[in-house]
DNA sequence: ATAAATTTGTGCGTATGTATC
DNA sequence: GGATACATACGCACAAATTTA
């Protein structure tokens, strides 16, 4: 059976909703309200209460009880929802298109975003973790830090994920979350961007990759992978850095490599900015690209026509990502229980063909 | 004389605080709180009834009452500041920097910030002020859109100002708000780019300007006047476009005025993209730049180094203005009734030389 | 300006319903 | 099932603030 002071708000509520009732208008006394419904004063003074509570009404001793002004602004941002996302960089290389990406589908839905960056910086990431924990977040796209590595702030996201947020990573997929994830298939890239050298009659080809990412590990093993299978020796050890890496320190042993008697004819890099690095030293040296050196970046951003020649480059969808991850996010929010964890995506490398690569 | 229920709920509270019950503890029953205070129990439920609005503690029928969880959340986004940023895109061309400077900045403060693009359009605009409106937002970081008109959306501008709001806008200032701003100083741009044509002994200089913008006026009238200034007449009156003009529009003009006989040796861009397009088409009627063309454009873009060459152009602060904006917020935030109009920046225009400008 | 009437606020007592242990 | 504990509901009395006569 409905209760009592529930018809009562629930009329009151009727009430102001049809304009019966506006703004600062006085509404029944509660003695006036006791007649009306057959109910005792204590019944009326609940329901009053509750409504006063939800910031409907307000009472004013002796005076009467009141409709409230529309309340605008006491919780804004409880009707609008909000998706926070959070990445390692945000200027940086091809972030910019992401955000957008996620951006302009969210926007379609009214949906805003917050913005933080981690620098790729765990402690960053821990206090950004922890202002989402504090709630008034509706979801969270995350690209998590320092991916090669076991989560440091598993805990969190693990706490998150427990509370119910939605959430979604992008451009590394840890194991130990079982949420869904867009990424490229980096392993296959690294294969991608070697069976394009092989084709080209390259057989001495060094690779330059990061090692504390998932993504310069995924790419260094798929570049091994493909050498390996066509028994080649790759050649890569001597070239791994870290994100700490000064790029004096990646110059000099790049420098090394290719001044050395057995120099490869090739280099694939780990990104499109490893790349520009490594055409400016090449170029520095006297070495002419194509011609003298062939490269291959990864991520086809700006940076791949930011010189001379175009860089071929393995593409990196990007926007696509966004708006993708930005969909599925809106689904997640429509029914917060299904299990997404089989929505998430693996992007297949395609490798844009510039002019930084010859056959030989 | 202390309200009954007052004291009933400052000693729950006190014991919360003090430890004696913690999180998710068992609070004395009601009945017993009868006892405790001599109070009946109709004022031990008020009690607790507050206490429950307040969030502080939680009940459950038949199981008892209980101290609620460290109430993060209820209202996360009181102690977390928020800034939203709206600018009419996100990705493309200077934005990223912009945004990036912003969000460095405000993250050293644990300031959060919310990124809207409203696409130049002005009723996305009023669609995302009007959200703002709702409240929970404690600055706003703003490029109006199509500064050139009036400003469509003023009223809500000054609603938002009237609230109290502290606003900033960048790229553009409107006149009819006195708030603070952080903007090029486009006409001497136009200017400058001009002087440094004159000074390579360019006479006859073709201008190419978006009209619905303020910045592309400013740029164009800084041109003309120091056009006028050398007794030259400016060549731009032809070469006008609005943003909603296809690319196809401006390469037509464009390619008439190359193809006339007294085709220009020198062309001023509105920014970095036309002057991209403008490169291409130039290129692709078989002339070399900038032997044959000399390209000035603005704002010092990675387009600027997208081809060939590198192109001059005119620098544009980007990720120092999003810092310098976001700092004078932060200033705004800690002291919200000073008077902020007279903490605008002008940045003045540099140029940046690269190799599409030749002596003649 | 004052007093009376009105209206909400505080507080007590009682009875019954319903969920939990 | 019984005891316990919170939820709903009625009635009464008086206090405090406001409105009205």
């Amino acid at each position: 059976m409905e209760k009592k002071y529930q018809i009562v708000i629930d009329a009151v509520e009727k009430w102001i909703n049809i304009g019966k009732y506006q703004a600062n208008d006085k509404l029944p006394t509660e003695s006036e309200l006791m007649n009306m419904f057959n109910v005792s004063r204590h019944t009326v003074r609940k329901s009053l209460s509750d409504l006063e509570t939800k910031g409907v009404v307000y009472r004013i001793q002796g005076g009467g009880t009141f409709v409230a002004e529309e309340k605008r602004g006491t919780n804004a941002f409880t009707d609008n929802q909000i998706i926070a996302v959070l990445t390692t960089h945000i200027n940086d290389y091809i972030f910019p298109s992401i955000i957008s990406g996620i951006e302009s589908e969210l926007s379609r839905k009214s949906i805003s975003l917050t913005l933080s960056s981690t620098q790729n910086n765990e402690d960053v990431e821990r206090k950004e973790l922890l202002k989402l924990l504090n709630g008034g977040i509706n979801g969270l796209i995350v690209e998590p830090t320092k991916s090669a590595f076991n989560l440091k702030n598993f805990d969190l996201y693990d706490e998150l994920i427990k509370s119910g947020l939605p959430i979604i990573t992008i451009n590394s997929h840890p194991a130990q979350l079982n949420i869904p994830y867009f990424v490229m298939d980096d392993f296959r890239g690294g294969q991608v961007a070697t069976e394009y050298l092989l084709h080209h009659n390259h057989t001495n080809i060094l690779g330059i990759f990061k090692t504390d990412d998932q993504q310069g590990i995924d790419r260094m093993n798929g570049f091994t992978d493909e050498m390996q299978r066509s028994q080649l020796t790759s050649n890569a050890a001597n070239l791994l850095f870290q994100s700490g890496d000064s790029k004096q320190r990646i110059s000099q042993h790049l420098l090394d490599c290719l001044s050395s008697s057995n120099r490869p004819t090739a280099i694939i890099c780990y990104n499109d900015q490893v790349a520009v690095i490594t055409y400016n030293l090449a170029v520095s040296l006297g070495m002419r690209i194509p011609q003298d050196l062939s490269i291959i970046g990864f991520d086809n951003s700006t940076l791949s026509h930011s010189f001379g020649i175009q860089l071929t480059s393995i593409d990196h969808p990007k926007d696509k990502m966004g708006h993708d991850a930005a969909g599925l996010m809106i689904k997640m929010l429509d029914n917060p229980t299904k299990d997404y964890s089989t929505n998430s995506e693996i992007y297949r490398p395609i490798i844009i063909e510039g002019d930084s690569v010859v056959k030989i």
